[in-house]
RNA sequence: UGGGCUAUGGUGUAAUGGUAACACUGCAGAUUCUGGUCCUGCCUUUCCUGGUUCGAGUCCGGGUAGCCCAACCA
């Protein structure tokens, strides 16, 4: 009965597009190889929504035993540079994937130059002397067909010269285009004679300026994953109207090859899922780039930018991205996905990851009364009480530190109330609380006595007198008490710390829709769209004071500050002056 | 209003013609030296409509709603 259990029950299902990868293996289709790409275009920083297709493509290639390149899609040197090249690469390396090689679609400039000249030569494409305004006027529109380029039959032995002329340097950007000759009134836009090559007269990151015309997209992509052998070209929804269009090209691309056989099977092929939208988080490049330009955030690695610089930041785990992507699946449906779900991954990931510590964020001063005036007792802290061994107890050897105690110490303000009630377990007249790792401690029944006001009335000092047979770990120490277990930290012994507290940066769940819809109501761009859906509050920074072991810690060390929530090192911080960033707070956390 | 795609609890996903389930959220309880974790329980679901079938969330027709396509961007 209980043989075949575990393997098969225990596996997670496969997603429509491993559905698919499998049985095109079990089928022998491309000689039962796997291979796919991740094919980003070196303009800009990667977001969440890329670590999706990352996670699809590098994903299938690894569980099918298949290869995954990197490939950038370097065919518009207008918006590209080497910076990107470099970030990318980061930012995939640390969500722990490993490419394959890296590839660059520009390795192929001179396969799709002489693939654009067989065409010509073929009668497949012509080159189109009109303006851009011109030829969109010829394309139509989705409910009316378009009409035909005056040049469209021109000879092709004048399409072949100007082609070249095209790649001098002597034409003006927007002279002239070559155009593949189609289907003008075909239902599908891009059908009708797309463009394979413009004029840009400008040097490329990576070929310099050996070519001043360059592919467009459409003439690139299938190419070159046909070129590179990938057999699954895997890509979001908006590409399933360019769908037809690769196929074309990539057995238009056959042709020349000469590779007539088998002609179905042994290809690339696309395949479309749906991307990430997350409700109260905006995604578009062009719009988090004005967000860096007018200082509303600190750069693109601002822990509230969806960036995976930022989130790093922030202090999400690789791990716990890699969680939120897999339990959000991939369909085809365009889902808005709820901010809570990636919050309750990073918190299933941080728990068992983050060293927990004491850091004070509303500091009132408590004094124990009985406790001798310079006495300091070290005490021990478990770094990770989710560290455990077989049998399920958590491991003390190497997960502990050393906190100090002394007569005054720094607690919440929010743990301490004159008349807190029943339901109130923490701090006031007459309670009983005990200290995390230290002592049960008890206020005196008077509230005069248990505290001391300012003028105004607020609670500045407050007193209570500690248990000495009560120490943590002491025979006998656990007696039960009705109080909850409170965090401290000694005030000689703990360091002020900056901590930044960040709430979301939109107020409206669906961001993109909001700034678009009021960019048309108001004929406002930019900024200025923006605005009225910015929190205005989603920095809020904070002075604490955390316990001197936490101050050590490296940038991006994970740290859950014990009753409040994950935070971690920020990359500015210093022992001398440390600054963190909260990632999450504990689920019902009380402040 | 042309073409393409989509519709399962509040959110996301599964069920591949055969008992609608899982995770998150929310609520309640128990345990706890973190009001966290762990544990228990509860709430809430197949867009509408016709058909095929012994049987439809699944297949087919017709609605409705949403998304994508008219860049010399990718």
């Amino acid at each position: 009965m209980a043989v075949t259990e575990t393997a098969s029950t225990e596996k997670k299902s496969l997603n429509f597009i491993e559905q698919r990868v499998e049985s095109d293996l079990a089928e022998g289709k491309n000689g039962g190889r796997i291979q796919t790409r991740f094919p980003p275009e070196p303009n800009g920083y990667l977001h969440i929504g890329h670590a999706k297709a990352i996670a699809m493509d590098f994903g299938v290639a690894e569980r099918f035993g298949g290869t995954c390149c990197l490939r950038m899609d370097d065919t518009n040197p207008q918006k590209e540079d080497h910076e990107y090249v470099e970030a990318i690469k980061h930012d995939i390396e640390w969500l722990g994937y490993k490419w394959d090689k890296i590839t660059y679609a520009s390795d192929y400039f001179q396969d799709l130059w002489d693939f654009a000249v067989w065409c010509i030569k073929q009668g497949r494409a012509y080159i189109d002397q009109q303006t851009s305004e011109e030829i969109a006027a010829q394309k139509g529109t989705p409910t009316q067909p378009g009409t035909n380029s005056p040049y469209r039959d021109r000879p092709i032995e004048e399409s072949l010269a100007l082609f070249e002329q095209m790649n001098s340097g002597k034409l003006e950007p927007g002279s002239m285009i070559l155009r593949a000759k189609i289907d003008m009134a075909s239902p599908n836009m891009h059908f009708r004679d797309p463009i394979m090559y413009r004029i840009l007269n400008m040097p490329h990151i990576r070929t310099a300026d050996k070519w001043n015309a360059y592919p467009m997209y459409d003439f690139t992509h299938g190419q070159s994953d046909y070129l590179e052998g990938v057999t699954h070209s895997i890509c979001t929804l908006e590409f399933v109207p360019h769908h037809e269009l690769y196929d074309l090209f990539v057995t238009w691309m056959k042709e020349w090859k000469g590779e007539t056989d088998n002609i179905e099977d042994n290809r690339p092929r696309q395949f479309e899922f749906n991307k990430l939208n997350l409700n109260y988080t905006l995604m578009s490049k062009r719009n988090l780039l004005v967000l860096t330009k007018e200082g509303v955030v600190s750069g693109w690695d601002d822990p509230r930018m969806p960036t995976i610089c930022g989130i790093r930041r922030r202090g999400y785990s690789p791990e716990s991205l890699r969680l939120f992507i897999d339990k959000i699946g991939y369909t085809t449906f365009d889902a808005l996905n709820d901010i809570k779900l990636l919050e309750a991954s990073a918190r299933e990931d941080l728990n068992v990851r983050a060293q927990r510590v004491s850091a004070v964020l509303n500091p009132v001063k408590l004094v124990i009364t009985n406790y001798p005036e310079n006495q300091v007792e070290e005490l021990t802290a478990i770094n990770n009480p989710e560290l455990r061994d077989t049998e399920g107890n958590t491991i003390t050897e190497g997960n502990t530190h050393t906190i100090k105690f002394s007569r005054v110490l720094w607690i919440e303000g929010e743990d301490f109330m004159e008349d807190g009630g029943k339901k109130f377990q923490r701090l006031g007249p007459g309670k009983e609380v005990r200290l995390k790792n230290a002592y049960i401690i008890k206020c005196p029944d008077s509230v005069e006595e248990s505290c001391i006001k300012d003028a105004e009335g607020n609670i500045i000092e407050i007193h209570a007198e500690y248990d000495p047979e009560s120490r943590s770990g002491m025979p006998g120490a656990d007696r039960k008490i009705k109080g909850k277990t409170l965090h401290w930290v000694s005030a000689d012994h703990c360091v002020e710390a900056e901590v930044r507290n960040y709430d979301r940066l939109w107020t409206c769940e669906n961001p993109r829709d909001a700034i678009k819809q009021y960019e048309d109501e108001h004929g406002t761009r930019g900024i200025e769209s923006m605005r009225p859906f910015l929190n205005p509050d989603s920095l809020h920074i904070q002075k604490g004071y955390i316990e001197e072991w936490a101050a050590e810690q490296k940038p991006l060390t994970y740290l859950q500050f014990q009753r409040t929530g994950y935070f971690n090192v920020d990359p500015d911080s210093t022992p001398e002056h440390p600054v963190y960033n909260k990632t999450v707070s504990l689920k019902e956390a009380k402040f």
